[in-house]
DNA sequence: GTCAACCGGTTGTCCGGACAACCGGACCGC
DNA sequence: GCGGTCCGGTTGTCCGGACAACCGGTTGAC
C-alpha cells in the first residue's frame, strides 16, 4: 500500500493577497511557476488536484483553474483528465516573444552598443510603402545601424518607420534599442511576422561585420504591428552567422 | 446622431449543437474565427457585447468568453475593457507551429519527396546522448535523408532517436514525413526546442544539394519531446537558402 | 469656451455549483 | 493467471450571477 501522498503543493505555503490589484488568479499563477523554476516542484510532481488546492486557497474552483491554465499555456504543466496535473519535466524557456535584439543581449548580459550609419526621412520605395501600407510617396524614416557586442560587429540592421510616429535622435538610438524607444513613445507592440533566412554577404556588409565577402549571413525581415494592426515598423535585418543564432520554443497545437 | 448599429454578428446566423461531442466553445470559436478568414466579419469590426450573443446563442458568458479568448489568443481578436471586441486588421495566420517540413510543403502544394540516404542504428556519440538525455553508450537510429520538391534539392535532414521508439521502414520513410511516422506510432508531440542559424556549405552538402561549396545554408537544429517531457527526436537539417525560410508570426507577450 | 464630473456600456474578475468524460487501479468471475 | 467490470478520483465543460475597472461621450459647473 502506497504512503499517503501529500499534496505537494500543501508545502508551499501559498498565499493571495485580496487587496492586491493584481488578480487572484496572476498571483497563484506567478507562485506556481516560482515553486517550478526553483526547483522546489520537481518535473514529474502531480499537483494536488484542483478543488482541495482552491478550498486550501480560500478561492474557487475556476479561479484556480485559471491560473494553471496559464501555467500550462506557456508549457510548465501538463494536464490529463483523469490523472492529474503534472510538471513537466522540460521546462520550457521562452516561446520566441516578440522582443528586440539589444534587450535580448542586456538580458543576456553582453553589453550591447549602436552605432548608427544613417538615419533620414524620405520617400518611400514601392515595395517599403506596400510593406508598411503606406500610401505610395509617403514619407518614412529610414535607420541603418550597426549593432556591436563588447566591440564586435554582430549585426547590421536596416529599419523603416512611418514618419512623424517617433523622433529620431542618434543619440538616443545610440544607448538604447529601437523597441525602447518606441515604448515610451506610447506604441504598444502587440504583433509582428517573421522571416528568417540566409544569404552571402555583400561587399559592403562585409565591410561592416568584418567578415569575407560571400560569407554566410543570416537575415531577418520582421514586420510588427500595434494592437490596431496598423504596421509600425519594417526590419531587414542581416546578422554574422558565426555570432548569432535565433532560439525559441515551440508548442504543439493541441 | 449614429444609426443604431447592428451587432454584426447577429446577420451571422450562428448556431451551436448541444448533442455534438465538440465542446460548445470550440464550436462557437470555429464558426467565428471562420467568419473572419472569409471576410464576412471585415477587420475592425466590433463585434456585440457578449452578454447578448451569449443570449442570443442560448449559452452562459463564461462559455462565450472562452471561445473569443481562443481567438485572442490565436491572434484574430482584440479585446478592449469599455469598448469592445474587434476584428483584428492584419490577422494571423500561425504562429509557427511545430510541424513537419513534410507536411509544410504538402499543405503549400508543393509535391514532396524523400531519398533515404542512411538508416542505421548505432551507439549514440556523447553529445547526442546528451542531447537526447540518453545514457553514455545508449542506442539511436541515425536517419538522413534528401527532402526534394518538384524533383529539385532542398534539405538534407539528419534525425537521430532513441532506438526501439519506431521502427523505421526505409520504404515508408519515402512517402510520408517523419513526423507522420511518430503520430502513427502513438507519440504525440508536446513541445520543441529549435535553434535556427547559417553556414556555409561543406564539399559534400554541396554535391548533394546542387549548390556551389561555401554557398550559404540555412541550419535548422531541434529537440522535440513527448508530453512527459521526454526527448523523442533530434534533428539537425540544412537548407538551401535560395529556396527556403522561415516564416512565423509573433505575438507580444501581454 | 473649458474642464471636471457623471453615466451608460463593455470587458475583467470571481464565485459556487453541477454533471460529463476519462484514467487507473481494485475487484471479481472464469 | 487472465480478462472484463466496477468505482473512486481527477480534469473538462457549462451554467447563472455578481461586482469591479475602464472607456467614451454627455452633461453640467464655472
Amino acid at each position: 500500500m502506497p504512503p499517503t501522498d501529500h499534496d505537494p503543493t500543501a508545502s508551499l505555503h501559498l498565499r493571495v493577497d485580496r487587496g492586491s490589484p493584481v488578480p487572484l488568479y496572476h498571483q497563484l499563477a506567478q507562485q506556481l511557476e516560482a515553486a517550478v523554476t526553483s526547483g522546489a516542484l520537481v518535473p514529474g510532481t502531480l499537483l494536488g488536484n484542483e478543488i482541495g488546492l482552491a478550498r486550501r486557497l480560500g478561492l474557487s474552483r475556476p479561479t484556480v483553474r485559471q491560473a494553471i491554465q496559464s501555467l500550462v499555456d506557456a508549457g510548465l504543466l501538463v494536464r490529463r483528465r483523469g490523472v492529474g496535473t503534472q510538471v513537466l519535466h522540460a521546462p520550457l524557456r521562452r516561446p520566441l516573444e516578440l522582443s528586440s535584439l539589444h534587450d535580448d543581449l542586456e538580458a543576456a548580459g553582453l553589453r550591447p552598443t549602436t552605432r548608427v550609419l544613417r538615419c533620414v526621412t524620405e520617400t518611400a520605395s514601392p515595395e517599403t510603402a506596400a510593406a508598411l501600407q503606406l500610401a505610395e510617396g509617403a514619407e518614412v524614416v529610414r535607420l541603418e545601424r550597426l549593432r556591436l557586442s563588447h566591440g564586435e560587429p554582430l549585426a547590421r540592421l536596416t529599419n523603416h518607420l512611418p514618419a512623424g510616429l517617433l523622433d529620431l535622435a542618434p543619440d538616443r538610438l545610440a544607448g538604447s534599442g529601437l523597441y525602447g524607444l518606441l515604448r515610451e513613445a506610447g506604441v504598444t507592440l502587440h504583433s509582428a511576422h517573421q522571416s528568417v533566412g540566409a544569404r552571402a554577404a555583400t561587399a559592403e556588409e562585409a565591410g561592416l561585420l568584418g567578415e569575407a565577402p560571400g560569407a554566410p549571413l543570416l537575415t531577418m525581415r520582421r514586420l510588427s504591428r500595434d494592437h490596431t494592426g496598423r504596421a509600425v515598423e519594417l526590419g531587414s535585418h542581416v546578422y554574422r552567422a558565426t555570432r548569432h543564432s535565433f532560439d525559441f520554443q515551440l508548442l504543439a497545437r493541441r
